[in-house]
DNA sequence: CTCTTGACTGACGATATCGTCATGTATGAT
DNA sequence: ATCATACATGACGATATCGTCAGTCAAGAG
């Protein structure tokens, strides 16, 4: 008998080191399943095709219908799922490139920066992050929550001038919601030039004097590991 | 035979005035079909149900199945044209509220902390002209575009310091965007408050000085007639 | 080697939705 | 008063999609 579905991969002996790939060939091949209609799912979302039916989504990852079945309840449950899975690759991402930065102005610039070019370097992974609009601000992980981290760390050193953060979030997050739908519409613009400059007109939002802004918006951004889509 | 779909009511003598409601009643009753069914789709389009069956939208309308194709091709036709009803009426609305501002600043300003009250007078209606996400940004006609002409003439009066319209847009937009997306998800939260400090904040970005940003933001707003509801 | 387990698979019956069309009816023209 | 028109309507046949299920097979346990 099938899992009733979407069930951790086998109950039994939990052998498998504690978070990473699983142990033996058959968890790998049913991951492997999994993994393969996460990522046609991706596809599909990217193109805008919410409502593809179950038997294409399958044949574009490569599985049989019946599969589907075993992983997922519904379209909705993998299209949910297949959103959840990208912010939080993309925010680990993003972690790694901007720790070790102390300031917390130049965190907040980094992290932003680094998203438009994410949009270049993962538009897909991105799109689908994305996918959801002004509602990614309700995310409980993902970019949006560090965000807010990075806001407010910045407003408990003093760099930000900042009366209610929530309102900041929004206007961040919005800025760089609305950057990426630029850079989608404008392929032959420049991601890091377009961030540097809209990283600098929000420092001024958030209270930094212009001649700062502009400093701390263009500081060399560390060189760009790709990595992430190798990780797929 | 009816109407191959979806064409201007009736090719026949267009005697009705120039650009009003037309003159016989015939022509009336299919505009009031029309209308019932755009604004069945609004209401499901607020719910996220963008793919109810055809159906189920000519009941909320209370119209019959087969009038549907009197006027539309496809679900999608219907959601189309709903979509960009929205935003037309509400630019409307706008700009008459915003006219005889003579400093451009004051006057997107102005235009900025209606839009965010529009939420919530007409919450609606704006959610159905947000409704794209990001993908307003790509409107050519609606609160956008006007946006840009705000900006454009900021710009030009040599009150805005901005080098990237395009850029600056993007920013305002996304702002506009998420701060909805506040209120949405606040509702105790007053808008005419937040919207003020994140217009403040805005010129502030787009370079204004902090005391001026802080005066042009917090100028009374008109006092706002309704009338659009009752439009409807 | 044999057995047990669990995931993969595609065919199939059930169901949901579609778009057409023949008919009814009110309007406006003659 | 009579007729022609055009939209409204809902039943219906055609089609698309769903979710189940019984069979198959490979992996791992004993």
């Amino acid at each position: 008998m099938p899992k009733p579905a979407n069930s951790p991969p086998s109950a039994t002996r939990r052998a498998a080191s504690r978070r990473d790939t699983p142990r033996n060939r058959r968890d790998r091949a049913r991951e492997r399943t999994r993994a393969a209609l996460l990522q046609a799912a991706q596809r599909f979302i990217v193109e805008g095709r919410l409502h593809a039916p179950i038997l294409e989504i399958t044949q574009a990852a490569d599985v049989g219908l019946g599969s589907f079945y075993n992983h997922f309840q519904s379209r909705d449950a993998l299209f949910e799922a297949a959103v959840d899975d990208a912010p939080e690759r993309l925010g680990g991402a993003l972690d790694a490139l901007s720790a070790g930065l102390i300031d917390p102005a130049e965190r907040f610039a980094q992290s932003f920066r680094m998203t438009s070019r994410l949009f270049r370097l993962e538009p897909e992974l991105m799109a689908v992050a994305l996918s959801t609009g002004p509602g990614v601000m309700r995310a409980t992980s993902g970019l949006v929550p560090r965000a807010r981290r990075d806001l407010e760390a910045g407003i408990r050193a003093g760099r930000f001038r900042v009366t209610d953060l929530d309102l900041a979030l929004a206007l961040v997050v919005g800025a760089s919601l609305c950057l990426c739908e630029l850079l989608r519409a404008q392929p032959e613009r420049d991601a890091d030039v377009a961030s540097a400059d809209a990283a600098a007109a929000l420092l001024r939002m958030l209270g930094l004097a212009d001649a700062e802004a502009t400093r701390v918006a263009t500081l060399p951004l560390p060189a760009t590991r790709v990595g992430l889509a190798a990780q797929r």
